[in-house]
DNA sequence: TTGAAAGCGTTACCAC
DNA sequence: GTGGTAACGCTTTCAA
């Protein structure tokens, strides 16, 4: 009815350019701050402008552009607070160059992943972030990659494919703490995560498609072996997906008589669960039962005993990961870059030598 | 150089149609899944689709359409878990309604949140999701729900603004627990929140710009007068915005000799460092200092002693304000909606009764 | 059931 | 400097 007050239809440069007195694509000049205009025509459309509250519309612009100012982010889980602090710093990264993000969980599922990457590549992002479910599972990405538009992997690598990619020293972590726990005396060590197996019986590292709790088991059996204490492949738990999954597992192993004596935690959401559970079943945190989890999370420093960690960069490596994909989106054609971000063992008192056996 | 190789510019619906021998008008229709197309044709068409590997671009069909399929969200600071699990929320619910999301963070600062809205309504997401930083300035978000686009907030209202709202029961909950606090003796009552004012210091309601604060604060006050206890108001700590800060306030708060008795932390953020402070000059929780965090922080089931806190629906906060969404998204026009959560407190043993002074 | 052509709101090229 | 106009890739009348 009354075209001025309920504003359905939007104002477009050639609104503006009709209230200035110019032509469209004077006005697109600069509305758009490009190409070169007077500065009496400029005062004109800017004033044309705000008095029809012009807004630009991105998608029109996107079209012609090619760019759309967006950048894909697809991890496993915002909620669990590695990924959000990671994501935390992606989106400081790139609202600095200028770029907007687009977020879709996964939950870790590939399938999902697919759709994600469907979804965002027909939404024509500049570029992608990816913590890829499973690394075998990659041809999706490498057809994303392949269209042109640039890539970063994001805490989970593939080796057998070329992108940038900002991982942690994983394998190395874990060969730390691997070799502290048994110089303390423990020989039964087990390793929990939430990456599972169809038969949920872990074989071989290559059962873990997760690439960063695969270097992490290969770091972990590998110090058990050259140590001298070798098939500990047994002593890999998988499938602590949910608290509640993580918190029936917990219960079963640590239960059972011949418990392990200390607990490899493979993220912060399974150390506190195994915490609980320790603590649910009168199991001491560290005289019956040494705990080290990766992920400094907030937490873990204020429990009685304080948990000993893996520090990782969490927060970097979502800025790294950024700063990778917008060189790429300023044109950085180099090969592709591979940035292993270190890790630091935390030191606090749910680690004990182990006394007798 | 060789078009098929490399193929920069992708294929549209025009070389799909060229490709199956029909109109561009008839692909579309197949490739879009709209009007009526003969068996014959939609075969022809699907096969050359994905011979050529035909992608829809999203950007193209927004234009026409006037729909993105987008939700924008704009929260405080998706790295606080409060809202890391708000937002896990709001993106089940929009992609199971078939929409994706964007994502910003304001960083509780009003001007990034303006700047964010302007680049969703750009972008033209079809409907908008804010927690806003101060529902006194709100005239940006005004604008953005004239524009046609539904709007929901989330976790903080605004009373002079009418749109559909989602929070939790914070003035109810808040009066709860310090009426509780009071009963056990307490007259020296601390409420330490993010909040601020230029001069940091604390004197009515109106001061405070979140509105789940402010009624938290209010509930907190109110209980205070109608118990005798009056001048609470310089009991408000402000200015917490990072664990830096915070745990300075606390000091500050803590050492001086006529320290709170008990202390109300206004999210789990605030409530750890609290924690992490009493600890570190060695004030005994519950012994010599209550306390009681907004927010069922995973940490706080498990530190010694565990801690007291409101438990708020987080989840189904972010939940809820987006199905509100997708309805007037699908087509809901009646009046703006206002959504209670309630909240509950989960005792625990960080709370005492005073036992002199 | 199918096709031709007119948009959608920009940018960008090319004359003037 | 400025204006006309052709893209961009899709949807959507309107005829045939």
């Amino acid at each position: 009815m009354d075209p001025n007050s309920s504003q359905r239809a939007s104002v477009t440069v050639a609104d503006v350019a009709r209230k200035a007195g110019v032509s469209k694509a004077t006005a697109a000049r600069v509305l758009g701050g490009y190409g070169t205009v007077s500065d009496r025509v400029r005062d004109a459309v800017t004033v044309a402008a705000r008095a029809l509250d012009y807004r630009p519309n991105e998608l029109a612009r996107s079209m012609t552009t090619g760019r759309s100012g967006t950048i894909g982010v697809v991890v496993g889980d915002i909620e669990n607070p590695f990924f959000s602090l990671a994501v935390r710093g992606i989106t400081d990264i790139a609202r600095q160059a200028g770029f907007t993000v687009i977020l879709i969980n996964s939950g870790e599922d590939v399938s999902a992943e697919k759709a994600a990457i469907r979804t965002l590549v027909a939404k024509r992002v500049d570029g992608l972030i990816v913590s890829p479910a499973k690394e075998s599972d990659v041809e999706h990405l490498r057809e994303a990659a392949r269209s042109g538009r640039p890539l970063a992997l994001l805490d989970r690598g593939s080796e057998a494919f070329e992108v940038d990619t900002v991982i942690a020293d994983d394998r190395h972590a874990a060969a730390g703490i691997t070799r502290q726990l048994i110089e303390l005396g423990h020989r039964r060590i087990a390793y929990i995560t939430a990456c599972d197996t169809p038969d949920r019986v872990f074989h071989t590292p290559n059962d873990i498609n997760t690439g960063s709790v695969r270097r992490r088991v290969e770091g972990f059996l590998d110090t058990c072996r050259e140590a001298g204490l070798p098939a500990m492949e047994r002593w890999v738990y998988m499938g602590a997906v949910t608290p509640e999954q993580t918190r029936q597992i917990a219960k079963r192993m640590l239960e059972g008589k011949n418990r392990p004596t200390a607990v490899i935690a493979s993220d912060s959401v399974i150390g506190l669960e195994i915490f609980k559970t320790s603590r649910l079943i009168g199991l001491a945190i560290p005289q019956e039962l040494s705990l080290i989890s990766f992920h400094d999370a907030d937490w873990t420093a204020v429990t009685s005993p304080p948990v000993t960690v893996v520090r990782q960069p969490v927060y970097q490596l979502g800025e790294t990961a950024a700063k990778l994909l917008v060189e790429r989106l300023n044109g950085n054609d180099t090969a592709p870059r591979k940035v292993v971000l270190r890790t630091e063992v935390v030191e606090r008192a749910s680690v004990a030598r182990l006394l007798e056996d």
